[in-house]
DNA sequence: ATCGATCCTTGACATTTATCAATCCGGTTT
DNA sequence: AAACCGGATTGATAAATGTCAAGGATCGAT
């Protein structure tokens, strides 16, 4: 599948190929291909040795992992963000699967040549360092998120990251279906619904993919949002001066995420 | 404080500075202080924004974090181990609080010297993505040991890990007090008590600070390790041609662990 | 030797979460 | 319209974990 000007486009969107001279940019994209997945595919198993560096341009991947027949969801990623990128940088295996959620493109861009670039080029250097610094908070927000709080306080945070990102309206919409959702959170489908459920007191009200919220106050009170767990606090985005490079990962990674 | 000899020597046993020129480190570290704190002084709190890169050189850290009254443990670090570097390449606020579990000796490099280094030596900036991909593998290494595993499971693991480190014996010592190991594995110490005792099916015997092995086999069949989880899968010392920069924390983190 | 402090252990109980089964609902096919 | 399907919900139950309280072991100081 060849790469088409748009695609070039959008990878460009990436904070570290941003930081990238064009001359570097054009070296790392010269071995790089895009390829089309259907829903469900299963573009790496845990333990894979994998040499690309992996950029979804469109659709959507889930990142899990597997123990002894159980299963979890460690993060969904959203265009435009990238993989298996620590396991790039090290040449070592992946400890997480990537499934597509939905018919998705992506782009693979070769270990070697994000390595070389690394290494010729100190900026682009400096801004993978940046881009790792970045999805390591993310993680430990993540197990904060995880450790601190219940289920029902986990969705409500989500709800209102939700709400800061659709624009602190009294209405969203949830980007996934709910077993998805439940798994993002890290709990089963039903306790999603009694979460759900036990919300209403705080004036949330579920019909569908439809969320309506009437005692914002409450909700708020209740998931006591924090700088240090989640990552929707705006820098306004005209004050964003330096790109935030941190990933919610394990909550939702969405390119507004900088 | 000022900085000893060997001091210098300890410190460039971390992978990320054995990579820097000399004139690199010379450079880096002429801005470096060295600091004493008793046990349970706190270095700093989650929301902190400082600007040193902290080097454990002697005694041993926690790194947790809180949230509405709830605290957890997020890692252990021994000599020789840093912390919040990933704060420090992108100049932001600490995610987590860090404390001295015993009287500790660490060194305070300016924020400044590793990010001019890391753009200076594409050497060392390689180094320190290196450094910081192998924290992220470490994280989400111990995600998937908390989402994956209950709490017995995760105990036997890390009997696993301490017998593989302290030479396959049939006798180790647990090198924290059980309180602290009951919070790096997550679970409450009265839950690690009872751990314990579950584990005496699988030939565990506790006195204090020994634990014996008689059933190896069956504890390692109710383990069940996994290279993809576990850090301690020992590419014999001989062998490792590449140092292994992963961290296994929020399990230990150990200078064996590279 | 005794006291006291700290840590560990044990039991009873509450809470949280998972699991299984049944049902419901919306949309599609026949 | 009837049948059907997948996802979502609800209820009942079980398993895992946390909390509280009491008691026991260990160690150091007096």
């Amino acid at each position: 599948m060849t790469l088409k000007p748009t695609d070039i486009v959008r990878t460009r969107e990436l904070a570290f190929f941003r930081a990238a001279s064009d001359e570097t940019f054009d070296r790392v994209m010269s071995g790089a291909f895009l390829q089309r997945f259907p829903s469900g595919t299963t573009l790496l198993l845990e333990g894979d040795s994998v040499d690309f560096l992996y950029v979804l341009l469109d659709g959507s991947v889930e990142l899990g992992a597997g123990w002894k027949s159980k299963d979890t969801t460690l993060a969904i990623l959203r265009p435009v963000s990238t993989f298996i990128l620590a396991a790039v940088v090290l040449e070592s295996d992946a400890l997480m699967s990537a499934v597509t959620l939905e018919r998705s493109e992506i782009l693979m861009v070769p270990g070697e040549s994000i390595r070389r670039a690394m290494s010729d080029d100190p900026v682009f250097g400096f801004a993978i360092s940046e881009e790792l610094a970045g999805c390591y908070r993310g993680l430990v927000r993540s197990i904060k998120n995880h450790k601190l709080r219940d289920s029902t306080e986990r969705l409500a945070n989500y709800l209102m990251t939700q709400r800061a990102r659709q624009g602190e309206t009294d209405e969203i919409t949830l980007p996934h279906e709910k077993r998805v959702l439940a798994a993002l959170l890290g709990m089963s489908p039903e306790n999603l619904s009694r979460a759900f459920a036990k919300l209403s007191a705080q004036g949330v009200a579920v019909d569908g993919a439809l969320v309506r919220f009437s005692k914002v106050q409450a909700l708020e009170r209740l998931a006591r949002p924090s700088p240090l767990i989640d990552n929707h606090f705006a820098q306004s985005r005209s004050q964003l001066g330096k790109a935030n490079t941190e990933r919610q990962q394990g909550v939702l990674n969405d390119p507004q995420n900088r």
